[in-house]
RNA sequence: GCUCCCGUAGUUCAAUGGAUAGAACAAGAGUUUCCUAAACUUUAGAUACAGGUUCGAUUCCUGUCGGGAGCACCA
């Protein structure tokens, strides 16, 4: 039980004894730390429910309040009750954790399971910084959902099927360059693929036979197919090292092109359920004239009034499109998986896409807890968005070089002893890191515009901050000349820098949930922040190896658990903690 | 035209309807015979505008202004 969690049952019990009836009590951490640890509002809720003084109330409260060895609690302003937990809590509490593989996290997810959809490029065509938000999100989530006890599958759901096959294709068949693919695959198909897609843009002829080659692929076409097969070989191996740099894993790769089979009878499916039909030639799912069009997904509004914008899931020329897919793989996943929720890790610009695919999801009666995870965009230098196919994006490759580069330069500045090997590892966690916390530490909503410095910062609010912080304490074990048990030690607080450190500590099982109820891991990574400031602060105030015991037990348990709780809280943001930096 | 996202210190970002709106960078002032100064301590600085709901609004509602995105055969 957190201490949250504790407060909160005594102060319902309390509530009841005044009010006679069950009263869900509210309480959360106090918004400022000099009114204490948390605060209360739940008398001035309930004076204004039964027409009373809050104060009044308030102190009646406190009378049936039975915590004294836990924290102390007065009032304040209109009617807020602030608790400050004892320094002898935190101890007691701070010492079960030491002995607690979970840090106190509670398993609320145990019995879900969840298929998280996320990173999804397209193959052959490089990854760019475009794809980073919700690869390095999306693994993230998976980290800490598994965390709670929920039975993740990652999906990767490439795009290996669409209609950059025909112009990649078409480039094979006409343009291709046999010596450049055998040297690099990967940018040979981008070369190809560019050419192609400049041609299309202002050529109809060359954009009809990439539609024509496209149809032939889909259709079973055995040269395609064979070409087709060799750019997703290639393509995997570059993904692949991408991933293995970012730490990333899947349970399964299952792309557009594993669900081809399915999309015809899904189509028939729908016909026949008269949940689609034909219009325009084309196979589409419509709203069903709901009353209020404006939450009905399937309807918007144009210059003249609102109008029917249909799910399309199959073309005119019969091919198949995302939604068709998107549909098939839902089905895939509730039918083969058992999912009970599927999350999306996506951009904003699809939100329409989903809300029209979950709705026709549920019409065809396949229901889970479907979750549109969205993401804000990153903006080129003029503010626009940076489009997957506008070209000249920097390369997501770039980038993590370019923060290893930028890591390993400072090292060898701060660190110039290190032997090479380690040095190079470090700067890779490091760098890394660096780019993975700048990703998670702001709100997922937000847009911002790509900026190298913004990206690989190695100072202020960073990866390296937090990692430091863990360098620190496991040079103080390194040094340490005698055993120490942390199964065994006590844990006296006296000083500020102590006990602020207890209470982060503490904190940890309670941030931890909190991430999963809006899908935001910069509530954790905000969280680690202030940790790593109260252990550089507690280091700097409270000397460990140089303390007598049992002074000294204390704080080292004290160092242990915070290393412990930074490299887990960091772990479940996908970065690493170096020994030494 | 309609729908959605956004507007917070000089800059980049925080803030479950709560009290005196938090950090970091940049700027100013300090700290190292002491466990890694990639650190610590400290000064100054902000809610686009106008209404409304509320005991209480950055947060919810309405409007205005400003930025971005989406809206039938791309994904």
């Amino acid at each position: 039980m957190t201490l949250l969690q504790n407060l909160e049952s005594h102060l319902a019990s309390a509530l009841q004894s005044v009010t006679g009836e069950p009263t869900q009590p509210n309480i959360a951490p106090a918004a400022d730390l000099r009114f204490g640890d948390y605060q209360s509002n739940s008398a001035m809720v309930l004076a204004k429910r039964l027409k009373t003084n809050p104060r009044a109330l308030a102190q009646s409260i406190l009378d049936n309040l039975a915590i004294d060895d836990l924290a102390t609690a007065k009032i304040d302003g209109p009617g807020f009750i602030n608790f400050t937990i004892l320094p002898q809590a935190y101890a007691s509490f701070t010492k079960n954790l030491l002995a607690d593989p979970r840090l106190g996290v509670p398993q609320p997810g145990l019995n879900t399971r969840i298929v998280i959809d996320f990173s999804a490029p397209n193959v052959a065509k490089p990854m760019h910084v475009g794809h980073i938000r919700s690869t390095i999100i999306g693994d993230s989530l998976c980290r800490i959902a598994r965390f709670l006890g929920y039975n993740v599958i990652a999906d990767n759901h490439i795009g290996d099927w669409g209609t950059q096959f025909g112009m990649i294709l078409h480039g094979w068949k006409t343009i291709l360059d046999h010596n450049a693919l055998s040297q690099d695959p990967i940018k040979e198909l981008v070369r190809v693929y560019r050419i192609i897609n400049a041609s299309t843009k202002d050529d109809p002829a060359t954009l009809e036979t990439c539609k024509n080659e496209l149809v032939k692929l889909q259709a079973g076409d055995p040269e395609n197919l064979a070409i087709w097969q060799q750019c997703i070989d290639v393509s995997k191996l570059g993904l692949e090292k991408i991933y293995s740099i970012l730490d990333v894993k899947f349970d399964h790769w299952l792309g557009e092109s594993f669900y081809n089979d399915m999309l015809a009878p899904l189509v028939d499916d729908f016909i026949e359920k008269v949940l689609a039909r034909e219009s325009n030639g084309a196979i589409c799912i419509f709203s069903d004239d709901s009353k209020d069009p404006s939450q009905d997904p399937f309807k918007v509004h144009r210059e003249d009034g609102w109008q029917d914008n249909p799910a399309i899931i199959r073309k005119a020329d019969g091919g198949f499109l995302y939604a068709t897919t998107d549909l098939a793989t839902i089905q895939y996943r509730i039918d083969t998986w058992n999912a009970d929720q599927i999350w999306y890790i996506v951009g904003i610009p699809q939100q329409l896409h989903f809300r029209q695919i979950f709705e026709a999801a549920n019409r065809w009666g396949k229901s889970a807890n479907f979750r549109h995870i969205a993401f804000g965009s990153i903006l080129g230098e003029d503010r626009k968005l940076m489009k997957t196919r506008s070209g000249d994006n920097v390369g997501l490759t770039d980038v993590l070089e370019e923060a290893i580069d930028r890591a390993a330069k400072i090292i060898a500045e701060k660190n110039p002893t290190l032997p090479p090997d380690e040095a190079a590892q470090i700067a890779q966690t490091v760098g890394i890191g660096a780019v993975k916390f700048a990703e998670l530490s702001q709100n997922r909503l937000t847009d911002y515009v790509f900026a190298w410095d913004r990206m690989l910062a190695l100072q202020g609010d960073t990866a390296p901050y937090l990692q430091y912080s863990n360098v620190r304490i496991r040079s103080i074990f390194r040094k340490l000349d005698t055993d120490f048990d942390p199964t065994t030690a006590t844990i006296s607080l006296e000083k500020n820098e102590e006990i602020h450190l207890a209470r982060l500590l503490a904190r940890f099982s309670e941030i931890l949930p909190q991430v999963l109820e809006d899908f935001r891991p910069n509530i954790l990574a905000n969280y680690l922040l202030e940790l790593a400031r109260a252990f550089h602060s507690f280091f700097e105030a409270c000397p460990v190896l140089k303390s007598d015991e049992p002074l000294k037990s204390s704080r080292l348990a004290l160092c242990h658990l915070t290393s412990r709780t930074l490299e887990t809280g960091l772990g479940l943001l996908g970065i690493k903690c170096p020994e030494r930096m």
